[in-house]
DNA sequence: ATTACTAATCATCGAGTAA
DNA sequence: TTTACTCGATGATTAGTAA
């Protein structure tokens, strides 16, 4: 059994629910003709990673616990060699600026704030601080954040607007809780840092634009 | 290239050093032959995965930066396939054992007491019931919840002693309100759970040394 | 459009062995 | 002991095609 066969069907949705996988769309996924692809769907459901119904004109999979245990094995395993790859703590240093106002309307969607609340444990400040990073070492430290896993923020649906995924990592801006917030897909470069806390952090730290802060996270 | 080798030979010590891995020894951890793990190991070189010294006897391996990133994006693959799969309510089994007194002298900490009487809203009975978990299951439950946010408890310094900080999950221990305490930098490992409740759990559940009692814990 | 069989081709494996 | 070669055997892949 090959691991990244399991892993493309769990990205394409088997993970959580039966997904209709038909075995070209597989093939395109694993880079490999058809037939391969459809000989390693039923190499997977008799060895009981995946359970399947095939019907007339396709099919539709879903992983066993047993498939999903394999991922987490996996999984676990890369956690702790690349825990130990990763120096623990980094900071950052960057200038203070003014938003577009954008963070502070993200910050009262309920959807965010309620899985910042359960994940993080505080309530965001219906606001962000952005912090302009102006040296190349913490661009790099701010993409290798973007690398890391961190604590997902899951996507949603809200009326008839998307909101995408982010990721976030606890952080200290002078010792003031904090979380360092991070699209997926995000829109903005490399150079821009978004930052939530419980409480206004301007105000809590008195900071103005064009001030340096020191944010510390620890991954 | 077959991820399981690059991940076998990183569990080994070779992402973050060189380190000397026989054709032999990685054979007996991939279960192949001497001349396949050898083989394997000139492949992974020649693709760039890994940098290697080849010694009268012996060689010496490290993973290349380009190597280490492999493992990386599949670390955040299954990251986010898994993230979603995750369930909302874990319960985990293990056996009542006696602890050392610590728990019983953290409980009666000001720092602690009133953060927790302030952020779970009870007055934890000064002692901690402390649980063994015995199976793999369990195990890696607490290590999900190692890497949740849970409820926090800042840390602080009191004299010249310095107590770090934990994080608590609200759980109930048959029917009992209680709350998991995992310290940010646990000392012991990952096979024990301390909980701590308003009243004396042993007392009000009536619980011996080799009970077993299950742990019902929402995130 | 599907899934999946067969048969030819290609890649991988490991015993034997050299250096 | 090592690494790593050759080479016959075994496995994996895919084109062609049936259903």
């Amino acid at each position: 059994m090959n691991i990244l066969d399991l892993i493309a069907l769990a990205r394409m949705g088997c993970a959580s629910k039966m997904t209709e996988i038909s075995s070209s769309r597989l093939a395109d996924a694993l880079g490999s003709s058809q037939q391969t692809a459809s000989r390693k769907i039923r190499d997977l459901e008799r060895e009981e990673y995946i359970v399947r119904e095939v019907l007339p004109r396709g099919q539709r999979i879903k992983l066993t616990s047993r498939g999903i245990e394999v991922l987490r094995t996996v999984h676990q395993e890369l956690d702790k060699i690349l825990q130990e790859h990763e120096p623990c703590t980094y900071i950052i240093n960057g200038e203070v600026v003014s938003g577009l106002g954008e963070g502070s309307y993200y910050m009262k969607i309920k959807g965010y704030v309620d899985q910042f609340k359960s994940k993080l444990g505080f309530e965001p400040f219906p606001g962000t601080l952005n912090i302009k990073l102006k040296t190349e070492d913490d661009r790099r430290i701010r993409q290798t954040l973007q690398k890391l896993g961190g604590i997902r923020i899951q996507g949603f649906k809200q009326g008839d607007r998307t909101f995408g995924p982010v990721k976030c990592f606890r952080a200290r801006v002078d010792e003031l809780e904090a979380a360092i917030v991070i699209p997926d897909r995000t829109h903005h470069g490399f150079d821009k840092l978004e930052i939530i806390s419980p409480k206004k952090i301007r105000e809590a730290l008195n900071l103005k634009d064009g001030d340096i802060v020191s944010v510390k996270v620890e991954v």
